[in-house]
RNA sequence: GGGCGAAUGGCGGAACUGGUAGACGCGUUGGACUCAAAAUCCAAUAGUAGCAAUACUGUGAGAGUUCGAUUCUCUCUUUGCCCA
């Protein structure tokens, strides 16, 4: 017997599936069909383990659901626009185009090297015209629709990617893709309007009951809704200004009430815009940031004006009006009233300029007198100080009941508020999707007429400029429109748009008119199981959920609304870090262990600090490249190790050790599978094993379920658990009948993780043909004998292996005659007994 | 600061609906084979006591419900993630 060759065995399956066109999928309504998708990568260069990991996953699945039956769609494309290609291209000056394709080209063939059943046919690339040309219809039939807009307002820019970033798309005030500070700047934008969906996005969840909750929730408060009123309050002062709105959650601390914040950029800033204070203050303002948390943390500072306002419900009371640096414009109306008691922002701004702080809200195990003295106080608690609002539950009944109030005097509006804000899609660099408008000398919006389509990249362009490249391509800036001369919009759509409808377009990969066909949308949407890394939770996700919405939108015999029926997150891949005497980081084919310790490989006198696992990344060198690993091991290893040590919604923690343990398997699995071949075709069957389909059964139950509940890392088990009863089985015993046929199960049941190793057993056999996931026998995986626990006072002091389905009387009995109970139940009276058919008896004593 | 989750041997992790805790793998130890090593195979492996049979303890800590709790409830600790 020769050692398991899995080049060429894996070499010779997967050509075999490519010529076979194997996993090219149509339309067959007689079939249930299955659309398995994983989230589509970017072509950086190589694929990751990561990726190994991610396809892996939905690899198996599609495999299982396919043998199950299903029409399998499988499909997989690239995420090819964005700023690495446009970077990497102009500092090695060559075509974005050029260097993208390569990378595709490169990770193409790595992935088809790890066997995936992939629909090659239907491989799409966000960068091809024949992909965008289709989103700029999209994008035109949006503005139709009105839900693109063009808006000046303040962005957030990075100054490193020289780009708008989207609110999302900044993470603790950095880029989330520089990591560079990002600045406040005023420009004009492309918006969707997202925010107009909120409530859709919001109710769109309840019905997405297979999605884990945890992704829910963050985007349930992204999407932030808050209920609560807008109120207005009058003001009072030497300018025309009459009224200021103001949104609040929490009208009924409105007794509260001792100042009045507005933002720098309220509208009543413009009467301040000569005040040399008013300016230097501004600028002040400017250098906290704008997130959240720089808000909460930074000291709050204002400027007082010449006006005042009145509590609505209080008007002999007259407070000031500061403009404070911790209102932003675009939440609310830009004003908020101050309740410096109950607020903690409020109340340091209070204690700065000495304001009143009046406390109008006492927790529930405090009284009357109450008062809120080193810090607000936000919680729960019952009103007070506060006129007919006495004695109310805060704020359960009270916000309400104030409102109520207000809307009664007219003063104010019960109004729901929501955090989300539309999504500014203007990116200022070249390798995007044109954004397919152009504008007259009076600065007019034209959009291209489809005819026009697609607005194309120019080529061969300079990148080595300052600021979006497009804007120096004078040529292709000037366009002709029914003979008016236009300029083209030089800004490109964010890539995130790109991933918005890809799912779409796998349908109809060769649909040239538009970007899907109707037929192919209704047999194949929804996606039947998502799969992918749980740092898509809000951006991605939530823009490709808009873009169904969007769709649907005004359409009438569209009717998909989600595009994901279930979503699975899977964990990272880990390894330790390692770094040497002087803090450099080392890559694992740096060091090795020896004598239970870590030193460098070129220099072993050399110790390595080795420091916690963390998710694999370039700049911790901690990285282990796929290829490598493949081209030792092969692709069936690597397979069943990556799904092997954690579940698959956790992080994996990645090992030299278990990977070569992954491999040996495989080669343990080959010499069984000899053994059986041998017996099969030397030895004549003689018997029927009762315990042993019993197993098979087992087995097959086991590994269908857990692939069932995504326990991918109990399936390895199972498998192990299976191939250590079946070489036991087989030295011991002589020949059974059949054996083939259940060794053929047990090889299809291991086939979607180790796909070319079982259909190299297969053939082997010659019984290759009617593959199908075996069903398993429930009536054999009943055994006519059960152990039974016995417990003394909830102990377990014994197990007795005895008929199935005896009943309590006999069991009692039994027990009562056994040696081993006879010294717990000695002189003892039986005070009670609880038994539990097939499984338990406990027996409780009189002590 | 808020929200959500997690905590089980030396390690990764199993455990159906409350019913034998620790499946499976890694590691470790001992043995076989070998001149030797690697590989392979066999055995042991939660802790304590004991030659052993066995007994006691044990799923982050403390309480509760129950004949019985890793599983359900409450409080706390630690920790991770997300939002700030």
């Amino acid at each position: 017997m020769e050692r398991y060759n899995f080049k060429s065995v894996e070499e010779k399956w997967q050509k075999i599936w490519e010529e076979k066109k194997q996993f090219s999928s149509s339309i067959d309504k007689s079939k249930k069909k299955f659309y398995c998708l994983e989230m589509f990568p970017y072509p950086s260069g190589k694929i990751h383990m990561g990726h190994v990991r991610n396809y892996t996953i939905g690899d198996v699945l599609s495999r299982y659901k396919f043998l199950k039956g299903f029409n399998v769609l499988h499909p997989m494309g690239w995420d090819a626009f964005g700023m690495p290609a446009e970077n990497a291209a102009r500092d090695n000056n060559l075509d974005p185009k050029i260097w993208t394709n390569k990378n595709i080209e490169t990770m193409k063939s790595q992935l088809k090297k790890l066997g995936l059943s992939i629909d090659w046919e239907r491989e799409i690339s966000t960068c091809s015209e024949d992909y965008y040309k289709h989103q700029q219809t999209f994008f035109l039939e949006l503005l139709d629709k009105g839900l693109v807009y063009r808006k000046e307002n303040y962005v957030n820019w990075d100054p490193v990617d020289e780009t708008v970033l989207a609110n999302e798309q900044v993470i603790d005030g950095k880029g989330w893709r520089s990591g560079a500070a990002v600045e406040r700047k005023k420009l004009s934008q492309w918006f969707f309007n997202i925010s107009k969906f909120s409530q859709d996005l919001l109710d769109g969840l309840e019905k997405l009951d297979t999605w884990p909750n945890k992704v829910k929730t963050m985007q349930k408060n992204w999407i932030g809704k808050s209920f609560g009123c807008e109120i207005d309050f009058e003001v009072m002062g030497p300018l025309p200004i009459k009224k200021i709105k103001c949104f609040t959650t929490r009208p009924d601390t409105l007794f509260g009430f001792s100042f009045l914040a507005v933002s720098v950029d309220h509208e009543i800033s413009k009467f301040y815009s000569e005040d040399p204070n008013f300016i230097k203050f501004k600028q002040e303002c400017s250098k906290t940031g704008t997130t959240e948390e720089a808000i909460a943390v930074g000291e709050k500072i204002g400027f007082k004006t010449n006006l005042e306002a009145i509590n609505p419900i209080n008007p002999s009371q007259k407070v000031p009006v500061y403009f404070a640096n911790f209102v932003l414009m675009d939440y609310g109306f830009g004003a908020v009233f101050g309740c410096p008691a109950h607020d903690q922002r409020d109340f340091d701004f209070a204690k700065k300029y000495d304001l009143e702080i009046n406390t109008v809200v006492r927790p529930h195990d405090e009284n009357e007198n109450y008062k809120v003295t080193n810090e607000a106080y936000p919680g729960p608690g019952i009103i007070i100080n506060s006129n007919f609002l006495n004695g109310l539950e805060a704020p359960k009944n009270s916000v309400l009941e104030t409102i109520n109030y207000l809307e009664k005097q007219n003063i104010g509006k019960k109004q729901v508020n929501y955090r989300l804000k539309d999504w500014g899609v203007s990116r200022q660099r070249y390798w995007g999707c044109p954004i397919p408008v152009a504008y007259d000398s009076e600065g007019n919006v034209h959009p291209i007429p489809k005819s026009m389509l697609p607005v194309k990249l120019p080529e061969n362009i300079n990148l080595n400029v300052k600021g979006n490249p497009l804007d120096s391509e004078k040529s292709w800036r000037e366009i002709e429109i029914e003979g008016k001369k236009l300029i083209r919009e030089t800004d490109t759509l964010d890539t995130f748009v790109c991933s918005s409808w890809y799912y779409l377009r796998f349908c109809s990969p060769k649909e040239n008119s538009y970007g899907f066909n109707k037929e192919d949308i209704d047999y194949w949407m929804p996606v039947d199981q998502y799969i992918g890394g749980v740092e898509h939770a809000i951006l991605h996700l939530l823009y490709s959920r808009f873009f169904m919405k969007a769709i649907d939108y005004k359409n009438n015999n569209f009717n998909i609304t989600e595009p994901f029926q279930s979503l699975f997150t899977q964990g990272m891949v880990c390894h330790e870090t390692y770094k040497d005497e002087n803090n450099n980081w080392l890559s694992p084919d740096q060091v090795e262990k020896k004598n239970n310790k870590y030193v460098q490989k070129d220099k072993p006198d050399k110790i390595v600090k080795v420091g916690p696992s963390e998710s694999m990344s370039k700049s911790k060198k901690n990285v282990v490249d796929p290829e490598l690993i493949i081209q030792n091991y092969g692709a069936d290893s690597v397979r069943l190790f990556i799904l092997s040590d954690s579940p698959p919604e956790k992080d994996v923690q990645w090992s030299e050790q278990g990977m070569i343990s992954s491999y040996k398997f495989l080669q343990k699995l080959w010499i069984l599978h000899n053994e059986i071949k041998y017996k099969i075709l030397n030895e004549k069957p003689e018997f029927k094993d009762k315990s042993f389909d019993g197993f098979i059964n087992q087995t097959i139950s086991n590994i269908t379920n857990n692939l069932d509940k995504f326990n991918y890392n109990v399936i390895i088990a199972n498998m192990y658990e299976a191939y250590n009863y079946l070489i036991n089985y087989i030295k011991n015993k002589k020949n059974i009948i059949n054996l083939k046929d259940s060794y053929k199960k047990i090889l299809i049941c291991f086939s979607p993780v180790l796909p070319h190793f079982t259909n190299e057993c297969l053939s082997d056999l010659k019984i290759y043909e009617d593959i199908k996931w075996p069903k398993f026998d429930r009536t054999s995986l009943e055994k006519e004998e059960e152990n039974f626990v016995i417990q003394i006072n909830g102990k377990k002091r014994h197990i007795l292996k005895l008929k199935k389905d005896i009943l309590e009387s006999d069991l009692l009995e039994i027990v009562k005659k056994d040696k081993i109970m006879e010294k717990y139940l000695n002189n003892k009276s039986i005070k009670k007994v609880i038994f539990i058919k097939n499984r338990l008896m406990n027996i409780l004593l009189n002590e």
